[in-house]
DNA sequence: TCATGTAATGTTATAGTATTACATTACGTT
DNA sequence: AACGTAATGTAATACTATAACATTACATGA
């Protein structure tokens, strides 16, 4: 993983606060299981701003005093996917949390791979088209979210400079 | 990967010359180097109608005789991609031959999450409108082809027979 | 001819990502 | 208290991919 931007800060506190305060409130709803450590998973990932890998995730449980093993990050990433709070971008092998859990949206994410940025973007047409190609194929989409690879602006502009 | 599925047969042998005579043509047009033991991975490829691990792909190797290691597929994957002529689906962590090769529409891949099996679309309209998303965000595509899982319909048949 | 440069391949080792399998704990229900 | 279930802990291992360096093959020009 190890690549960074200074561009795109982390989160303030009190937007990570809100976000975690959606989650509480979507799990209560639904009656699904928010525990403390899965909380605190996804509150790595929400602080990270940007996507992260499970390896590093783990590094940060250990930092914060949990005894963690890989089992423990997957485990509760699995739960969190299932709930819509974090998505899985499987170009790079990192996660990432939604940005809006509380529409049922699916939505599009553009990952740079250059820097790892990612931007998730709610495209209203888009999985309406997929399933119009999939139907006649019978075809049954479950990914929650798309992730397409290319270059974002200011890694573009880094290659103009370095010419 | 180890799953399989008796419902899609391999490709003739006689459409698998055709794939790869094509794919002799369009190097030799672009004066690319499809060697050996390039077209020997893409012949493993196109042989096995369906996505592939890399290790499957090394084990067939050494079954034929070449003296291989996880360098030697990977950068035969990574040149047959440039190529266009393979597709890599991350979200399985596999490899298939592009059913179109000759054109360079961008493609959809439906992949079933269940059996493996992949399902090679040409849209016309879908990079267009990704491209409409990416553009006032300044984000620049590089994919050439979007996976995107799901449950093919024998499986979901094959779930629909369980119960 | 033979030096030299480049592309391709060989080889060893290691990094990075994810899962299996089994043990333990916590906690609600009978 | 006994039991069942969900969640977590722990050790081991499987799977995927790349780094680093050596070697080969072949084209080109001195």
């Amino acid at each position: 993983m190890m690549s960074s931007t200074l561009r795109i800060k982390p989160p303030a506190p009190q937007v990570v606060n809100e976000q975690l305060a959606q989650a509480d409130a979507l799990c209560r709803e639904r009656g699904s299981n928010l525990t403390p450590l899965r909380r605190q998973v996804l509150e790595l990932v929400i602080r990270q701003g940007r996507p992260v890998g499970a390896y590093d995730l783990l590094d940060s449980l250990r930092t914060q005093g949990r005894g963690s093993s890989p089992p423990t990050v997957y485990r509760a990433l699995e739960f969190l996917q299932q709930e819509g709070l974090v998505h899985r971008l499987p170009a790079q092998n990192t996660y990432m949390a939604c940005s809006h859990p509380h529409h049922h949206h699916r939505g599009l994410i553009f990952t740079c791979s250059r820097c790892g940025q990612a931007l998730e973007l709610e495209t209203p047409d888009l999985f309406g088209m997929l399933e119009d190609y999939a139907r006649p194929h019978g075809f049954e989409i479950s990914d929650d979210s798309l992730e397409i690879s290319g270059v974002c602006p200011f890694c573009q502009e880094a290659s103009r400079d370095a010419r």
